[in-house]
DNA sequence: TTAGATGCAAAGACTTTGCGCACTT
DNA sequence: AAGTGCGCAAAGTCTTTGCATCTAA
């Protein structure tokens, strides 16, 4: 069985197989998505880059990045904070945001099974798994229920 | 039947049992959110009471907002867009939006029971039915499915 | 050589905050 | 009178863009 889904080698000759070119800030970007466990915001994948490459600027890591999701190397979520996160697309599934405590829960995919149906069904709407995490409470943070000021507010 | 679950006497009252005050602003965004008919945005909540009141400003509109839902008087979503959206918190319901084309869609919030329970059950979590968007793409979209660059990015 | 890529700085969109005056109660 | 609310301007966060320079192919 193969260790990933995607490695830097193949990211790079996907990137290859067309008019873009392969370049020192882009291989340390995929390297950084490869090797890391979570989920990513830019902020995190710069430092990342620039830990390796000090003279790659944000700017250019969000350009990657676009180009990255463009060539389905990468998609993007929303996790209930103001800044998106990055992940190999080959990692899909779902997400849980506790909307007080703001952590967030991988969950399989599986789970929204009986839904997708559902709204392809009523709506013709096809669900995207993984895009937008789900909002709600955590189990941790429904037991001590008591009311805190300024603690949450997605 | 009543026609609304909130008045804008109902807000104001809401006010009025606690240390904070009725003023004009908060009577004119009180009277926006009852007449919208939709979900709006800061900006367009903004935009309508400076119609009445022009010298209301921006921050104060938040502040407001931010008021009314300590109070339980409104909610606000988020749509796939930046910009988070406001209503009453009487109309909860679903949504749905569409990465490509970026419209949203009001569900019934039934159609989240059986997530709902689902998830509950196996990880304790308490689902937001009306909180964030459902991601995805909508049946035009589905079917008008040619390439397009640039035309979605949420 | 040449089209794509980058760094830097600036701009943009959305939201929050500080401060002194005005208004509600 | 006392404390809340407000307008204005500035700051903050996340992201995009313009431009001159550099680099991969």
């Amino acid at each position: 069985m193969p260790e990933r889904e995607n490695t830097v080698q193949e990211i790079l000759s996907t990137i290859r197989g067309t008019p873009k070119r392969v370049t020192v800030a882009k291989r340390t970007v995929a390297e950084v998505l490869v090797n890391a466990s979570g989920h990513l915001t830019v902020d995190a994948i710069t430092s990342a880059v620039q830990q390796r490459q000090p003279d790659v600027s944000p700017s250019t890591v969000y350009r990657i990045l676009e180009e990255f999701e463009e060539l389905k190397i990468v998609v993007h979520a929303h996790l209930g904070q103001p800044a998106a996160v990055y992940h190999l697309a080959g990692a899909v599934h779902g997400h849980l945001t506790c909307e007080t405590c703001k952590q967030t829960f991988e969950i399989p995919a599986v789970h929204f099974d009986a839904l997708s149906k559902d709204l392809q069904k009523t709506f013709g709407f096809q669900l995207d798994r993984h895009h937008v995490a789900l909002s709600g409470t955590c189990a941790a943070c429904q037991v001590g229920r008591r009311k805190k000021r300024g603690a949450s507010h997605s």
